[in-house]
Parts: structure tokens; sequence; C-alpha cells
DNA sequence: TAAATTAGTGCACTGAGTGCAATATTTCAA
DNA sequence: TTGAAATATTGCACTCAGTGCACTAATTTA
């Protein structure tokens, strides 16, 4: 091999590469398609060809079409996870997990978060699975949580607070786009922490 | 008419008796062949062999497959709203509402609940659902407290009291499927609700 | 008992999702 | 550099959920 392979240099084979492409231009594709026409009216024919790609293909890329917008969705629990890791113990676990969630809370871009809750809104299976991915984030936070609290008598409480947390946070976006973005996210996450203590 | 309409005595037409009827067919015959097959591997031409009606005339009673094990769900919302309307408003509203589930938890047969969890686990989708829900569940509370507390600034407190107490049934409900129905869902309730002022 | 409602059915259709086998592309080792 | 192994893409045929429509059967009401 006389040439250097650009590709190796970048740390990427050209079929991560390719493949990291083409599900950006599903997800653009998809979105697209969805805000224009509406979720149930784009048919994954359509979504395909968008994309350039096969009908079929579209499968090894995504298990289903509702994926496309869940998708988006799973990046939380991560981002959450980390942000949790730079907290101490030497508070509480409520106030560290609001502290994380206050700090990522200015990742997403607002106007997107709008569009994209309507279009979830527009079909009821789509509605349902993002509901679920709550309880999915309550998992992953409560995994979170016992990596810095693992002392088995914390087990309960840390179940609630994760409960709670979760709680706050559907709550705030609830309220988000109730209100259509008025408040920033932040400041209705702050809200919502500040009356479970006073409330309960 | 010389004989007496003994269908109009009991106040309930012959139609209106045929169709409950015919409901209550096809709830028994998509449960009972969930059970014994899987919820996929289920087909709506079964169920609707098994109840004795074409496959077309079961949209007549359900918008989807799911909603046969949705709809059970869905009487939680009213047996609720009943049983928080016998509440007083000389407690904090998280007390009526913990009060209305005890109460309320005796209605369901713990072995069914069991065996219809196992069957939801098994479809994604319809997990979605259930979880989703909740959600539902969690409005229907906080129009109920509404009802009790109508006073304006209460309405964020209140807001929360559906979320804390929604919640605290689900993780209830989770912990009684996770170990088996050892422990009666009232416990479970009472103690999510003890643990709830503890730890917040 | 006839007319008006409402329930049940068959048929043809769309669209999501899967299994399989064939082809094209990328990788890796000699 | 080349050929073999691994992986990506595709087409095809299929199953099944769900819908629209037009028609028939049963029930209600006047």
């Amino acid at each position: 091999m006389t040439h250097g392979d650009p590709s190796r240099a970048s740390g990427e084979g050209l079929r991560e590469r390719k493949r990291r492409e083409t599900l950006q231009r599903i997800t653009d594709a998809g979105t697209r398609l969805f805000i224009a026409h509406g979720y149930e009216a784009t048919t994954l024919d359509a979504i395909a060809a968008e994309a350039g790609i096969s009908r079929r293909t579209f499968f090894h890329y995504f298990k289903s079409k509702d994926e496309i917008l869940l998708a988006m969705q799973a990046g939380l629990g991560d981002l959450l996870t980390a942000a949790l890791a730079q907290e101490t113990r030497d508070q509480r676990p409520i106030d560290a997990v609001r502290k994380a969630l206050v700090r990522i809370s200015g990742a997403y871009d607002p106007g997107e978060m709008l569009i994209l809750d309507r279009v979830m809104r527009s079909s009821e299976a789509v509605l349902a699975r993002k509901q679920a991915s709550y309880v999915q984030h309550e998992a992953t936070l409560f995994a979170a949580l016992r990596a810095l609290w693992p002392e088995a008598e914390r087990e309960t409480g840390l179940r609630l607070v994760a409960m709670l947390s979760i709680g706050a946070l559907r709550l705030s976006l609830e309220a988000f786009n109730r209100e259509d973005g008025r408040r920033p996210i932040a400041a209705l996450l702050n809200e919502a922490f500040d009356a479970l203590e006073t409330e309960v």
C-alpha cells in the first residue's frame, strides 16, 4: 500500500462512515417528511426514496418506522448518566439529579423540540412509545444513582428519587410544550423541583 | 304486544345485551389465546373465529388488537375517580389519594394481574401503551383532585400529587410483578407512600 | 307491519414488517 | 495486488393489522 488511507487516518473505516451517513440521511428524510405531511401519511417507501435507499434496507437501520423519532429521545439516557457521574456523594441524590438535568437541558434545541412533540402527538402509537421511554429513562437513572450510592439500604429511596426526577422532567417538558416554549426548560425544571420540596 | 318484554324489564334492550355479550366473548377469546400462544402469534383471524364473529366485525368493537388488553386497564381511571369522590377536603390531597388507591386495590385479582402482565411484556408495543396509560391515569387523577380542591393556587401542587401518586402506584405494581405477587398490592402501596414521606 | 337504525359481513386495498436468497461492496490477509 | 471472508444492499414473496365501501341481516320504533 503506497498511499496513506485517509479513512483510517480519521480512525473510522469507510464502512462505518457510510453507515453513519446513511443513518443520518434516513433520520433527516424521515423527520422532514413527517413534518411536511404528518407521521401516518408518510410511508416507508417515501422515506426510503428520499434517503436514497431501498425500502428493505431501511430495516437494517431501524426496527420500525417510529424508531426514527424515538432514536433521538434515546440519547437522553446516556447524557443523563454522564452528567450524573460528575456529581459528588456529599449531597442529596435528588439535588444531584436536579443539577445534572438542568446542566444538560441546554443541549436541546427548543424549536426542534416543539416541532417534534407535535409530530409525535399525531400518532397514538408513537406518543405511547415516547411516554414509555420515560420509564426507560427512569431505569437508566436509577442505575446511575446506584453507581454513586451503592449501599443496599438506599435502594428503595433511589428508586423513588429516579421516579420523582423523571416525573419532574416529564411535567417540565409537558409544560414547555403546553405553553409553546415561552419559558426555557431549565426554569421549568427548577420550578418543578422546588414544588417537589414544598409539596411533599 | 300481549306479553311483557323481559329485556325491557331488566332495563336493557336486546341490542345492548348482545353487544355486551359479544364484547365479552372477544375479550375472553383474546386473553385465552394470548395466554396460550403469546400476543404476537395470535392473529385477529384466530380471535374472531374463537369469538364466533367475522374479522371485520372485530373492528366494530376494538380499534386495534392491543385494545383487548388495554381496555381492562382503562377501568382504573373510573374506579379511582369514584373512590376519590368519597374523600374529604380536611386532609392532605396525597393522603386522600393513598386511601382511595388502597381501597380499590382489593378489587383486582392478583393471579390474573400477574398473567396479564407477562402477556403485555411479550410485546413492546403493548407494553409501551400500558406504560402510556399511566400518563392517562395521571391526567384523570389530576382532574378528580381539582374537583375536590378547585382553588387556582393549588393547581401545580395537585399536578405534582397526581404524578407522585401514579408513580407510587406504578412502582408498587412493578414490585408486585417483580416479586411474583408475594406481597399484596395494598402493602406495597403503603410502603411506597411511606417511603415518599421519608425520602423527599 | 313497514320504515328507519344499527350490527355484521365480504371484498379489495394499503402499508408495516419479515425471511430468504442473490448481488454488490468493503475488509483483511497472503 | 489479489482473492477470500465479511458485511451491506436489494428484490421478491409473504403475513398480518387496519380501513373504506357496499351490501345483507337483525333490531327498534312509529
